[in-house]
DNA sequence: CGCACACTGGACCAATCGGTCTAATCCTGT
DNA sequence: ACAGGATTAGACCGATTGGTCCAGTGTGCG
């Protein structure tokens, strides 16, 4: 919303996000990179010593960040945990439409198809425990007992990933809206 | 199970396939299938004029073929559209074990991050849609009326795709044979 | 045999890849 | 005002990218 003129180190990371969503990793060149964020190759080693590889890892962790936040605030509303998960599938359908209707996981695109590094393998891991972990937080806050809120949780987390998948192939955002969220 | 020597054609197909599989169509460079097929450059653009593009549509082709294969084998046998599925994922889950846990979806792999070509959008969208209808079909033969069957086969088809996913994050073929298919 | 033609081998190419390096410039605290 | 670190600008690099081209080789058929 605030239009206030982002730092170098920032754009970098958004746009960086941004392109590995839609082409991942391997897709998106240096060059492309440094073009849509305005930013000259300076800059890029200066913040990000190792390059590329660390600036994907920037940029999932400012995504990561982001889907947080649509967690919470989808879910801290709400009465039920399929109403949250209703909300929160609104959301990033909403998201997905303003995109173009071709934007992935920023995680995956960042990390997933990236060099078969053990560090991008982790952090893959990571970031995508740590959205299971947010979402068996407010099951449970919501009513399920511990092991029930993490199945209900990883439930929850495979059925959107799947989602996503299938709404980018059809570029179909209503996909996401149709999930067969369990009661 | 046959080992008779492949075709240099078949050879290309299968490790571009493989190897897409683990790092996507932009992560894979041409040498390197080269290499691992054991076939010179000339060869490749003799059987696959348009090259690189081409070889990953054909890749995409014979995997989806293979799917479909294992699909039917998962159905035919069962009683129920849940045991038809519960056999799909272990078959599966027995492939991503032998893979090194690091397999995906080989039409993902291969169509997902590529150039981001109105064919390959399609292309990506057709396989998908096949398996689905696929999977629909056995839901009807099953006992399903032809709209809940369709939705049926999107909802295991969703989960799966998922359940993919999170089996390679974690490198662990379980979350595949625990998919909550419902009943 | 010998003609075609499918196929192979690999030299070669421009373009792009990710990355390095240094000089100039900006900015901040004193 | 000035010092000095933070940042920027972009020339430059070797390696690799996907792709072209053609001479050679194998093979099936008349």
């Amino acid at each position: 919303m605030t239009d206030r003129p982002l730092s170098t180190k920032e754009r970098l990371v958004r746009t960086a996000c941004a392109l590995f969503r839609q082409r991942g990793y391997s897709g998106v060149g240096v060059a492309e990179i440094l073009t849509a964020a305005q930013a000259p190759k300076g800059s890029l080693y200066h913040h990000f010593p190792n390059g590329k590889s660390d600036l994907a890892i920037a940029a999932a962790n400012w995504a990561s960040d982001g889907i947080l936040q649509i967690i919470a605030a989808s879910f801290e509303p709400a009465e039920t945990f399929h109403d949250g998960a209703m909300t929160f599938c609104h959301k990033i359908a909403k998201l997905f439409d303003r995109s173009g209707n071709w934007d992935g996981c920023p995680i995956a695109g960042a990390l997933h198809d990236g060099p078969d590094n053990l560090e991008f393998r982790e952090k893959l891991k990571y970031f995508y425990d740590g959205w299971i972990a947010e979402l068996a937080h407010h099951a449970e806050r919501l009513g399920a007992d511990p092991d029930s809120a993490q199945a209900q949780a990883e439930h929850f987390f495979i059925l959107f990933q799947g989602g996503w998948d299938l709404a980018r192939a059809r570029q179909d955002s209503n996909v996401l809206r149709k999930l067969p969220i369990p009661r």
